[in-house]
DNA sequence: GGCGTTTTGAGGTACGCAACTCATTTTGAG
DNA sequence: CTCAAAATGAGTTGCGTACCTCAAAACGCC
């Protein structure tokens, strides 16, 4: 007996433009100029079309849409110059989704632009104006970039922030983490896992700068004071994000404090990081928690000189950036638990 | 200056059949043939079609596609009756995307079935031959149930495995996570932040013949007896995934071993196993580890009594089903990378 | 060479919407 | 009431594909 009950998640009849048309008295046309606020429209026509389009759950049917429309949507990327892992993974995942893109005729490009110069980024921003659809922009948090971001927006183009966030200006939406949590996590994890034992914690970022640093080491400052009193947390050493750089600071640190019993790294030069921790042959009693999945952290993680690695999806990043800003110009509504971005915690154990 | 450069992901020129048709010199018809492999076309034809589309990396538009298909597709998702908390969350992210699938005139189902009583569902299974394009099945890998699935799948039913596999059978694709890795990962988690201390380890488990849960004991065990090797792990518990059971069986583990260290969960029920290190005190001292996310482990997580909450998204999964049925049902490639679910590591600072 | 079969061509229709034109009706101000 | 402006109706075209029919051509076989 197969005893089933089931459900439809969808509206059974599929209504076109036409039955809406019908249903309010009007002709076709007057729906159109509804559903694209084209003006034209006696105010209360507009309001009972718009009624009757929501009492119905109207759906404009998007295949139809998008056939019509003739013309690809074209977005770009503002990416920085430069070898960043992390902003060369979210490239490569955009590339790997071509055929999707072109199977949707939709266009992206990439520009590269030196990001971290506010003046340079807005002057490239305003020239992107009326040029695309949308833009997903990793941006500084700086007021001319912010006036460059408004600007897009008040011309009609999508504008998409990507893993650092402006949120002072008018951007539709944000794709990245909350890197304060992140920094929170980090802490967590560090203070859990050196168990009972007391002794110093270093820590080592990019730039104090760099604003998803700085909300990094608030986070982790923040859960130490907390919650891990007892530690001791050293001064911030700043590596620039450069391996040579790093591993220098870290093998004068280690020296210094032969009682370190933690290390968190906030940004990139994990390998720097690591060599200075096995070449002092401390690998093992110090726990090491960076961020960012790559080959080289991937390999840490597995010898176990790396106890966790803290990441964000850069392949769902990408992903999220593309289908938002399709979204926002299709002016339909955003699944937003999708497109969030998680804090993944990856261990050696549950490495994708 | 705003030193750019630019680089273009997708082709430039937006090729229909009629480009191809015109460049192989023959028929819209033929083209048409050979892109739904319909009989009626010589071999050499075939191949000299075949050869052109994918020299130029023709792509058919896919709105266009889904519009002159006509009529919708139908999807239906298999799943247990009762009230497993996880399987709701599933059946709630699909209602959550009804607009997305209005729109694409999708329609999906749900169909509740035990589950977990093989001859039911393979006979439901069967009784669903030829209603649907595509299924999402939570299955158990049993020899009637694959056989079920193959008969779909021999039918032209695209079948995809939705947090339980069938290995064994020719299933489209499997949505769900490694249960052996979660173990692992759990076991990992216990090991580690119990710190130094040793002592004794409690794991319980809804059922041993669940073949999720006995995948993730084999993973803990596995990483207990190589890494963990000096703490004690104590008898597997069935609590059958209910709290009243399982608050009774750890009640009375506690009594009995007052050196429990750390306590893993491997199915539901953690409200209870929650209930009983509370009321004997020792929510602090014991390190817990428990599986997936919901309003109920949020809380423990939140206020300490739960260490770490081990998830598979089941949003994530719910779209992933879909879209993975939708791009098996369009003979498109699926971006392994983006359905690929990922084993969540869930504290209290990096909650989504 | 004749026959039947297979292969191919040519063309049409429909899908639902965007975007447009142009004619007609309604409205409100004077 | 008059007239211009605003609102609306009615209609067309095209997007790229699926799916269909029917005729024509090519083919293989004896």
């Amino acid at each position: 007996m197969a005893q089933e009950t089931s459900e439809s998640l969808t509206a059974s009849a599929a209504l076109t433009l036409k039955d809406i048309a019908r249903e309010a008295g009007v002709s076709l046309a007057t729906v159109d100029r509804v559903l694209h606020n084209r003006p034209g429209v006696r105010p209360d026509t507009v309001r009972r079309v718009q009624e009757i389009i929501a009492r119905n759950a109207f759906q404009p049917h998007v295949a139809a849409a998008e056939l019509a429309r003739g013309r690809a949507r074209r977005f770009a990327f503002v990416m920085p110059t430069g070898s960043n892992p992390f902003m060369q993974q979210i490239e490569a995942y955009l590339g790997e989704m071509s055929a999707w893109l072109s199977a949707r005729r939709l266009s992206v490009e990439l520009i590269n632009t030196d990001v971290f110069d506010p003046s340079v980024l807005a002057a490239s921003l305003e020239t992107l104006t009326g040029e695309y659809d949308g833009l997903a922009v990793v941006a500084l948090d700086h007021p001319a970039v912010r006036a460059a971001i408004n600007d897009l927006v008040d011309a009609g183009t999508k504008v998409v922030t990507l893993v650092s966030d402006v949120p002072s200006s008018r951007r539709h939406h944000y794709v990245g983490i909350d890197n304060i949590a992140a920094g929170r996590t980090a802490g967590a994890l560090v203070g859990r896992l050196v168990g009972q034992k007391s002794g110093k914690i270093g820590i080592i970022a990019g730039s104090q700068g760099l604003r998803d640093h700085a909300e990094r080491i608030f986070g982790f400052n923040q859960v130490m004071a907390s919650e891990f009193s007892h530690l001791d947390i050293l001064p911030l050493l700043e590596g620039r994000d450069e391996d040579d750089r790093s591993e220098q600071l870290i093998s004068r640190l280690l020296g210094k404090h032969p009682d370190i019993i933690g290390l968190y790294n906030v940004g990139a030069g994990t390998q720097g990081v690591a060599k200075a921790l096995t070449e002092a042959g401390r690998e093992k009693q110090i726990v090491f928690i960076a961020h960012d999945l790559t080959t080289m952290t991937r390999r840490l993680l597995l010898q176990g000189t790396l106890d966790v690695a803290i990441s964000q999806n850069p392949g769902h990043e990408a992903r999220a950036a593309v289908r938002v800003l399709l979204s926002l110009a299709r002016n339909e509504p955003i699944l937003s638990e999708q497109e969030k971005i998680r804090i993944d915690i990856l261990m050696r154990d549950n490495l994708p």
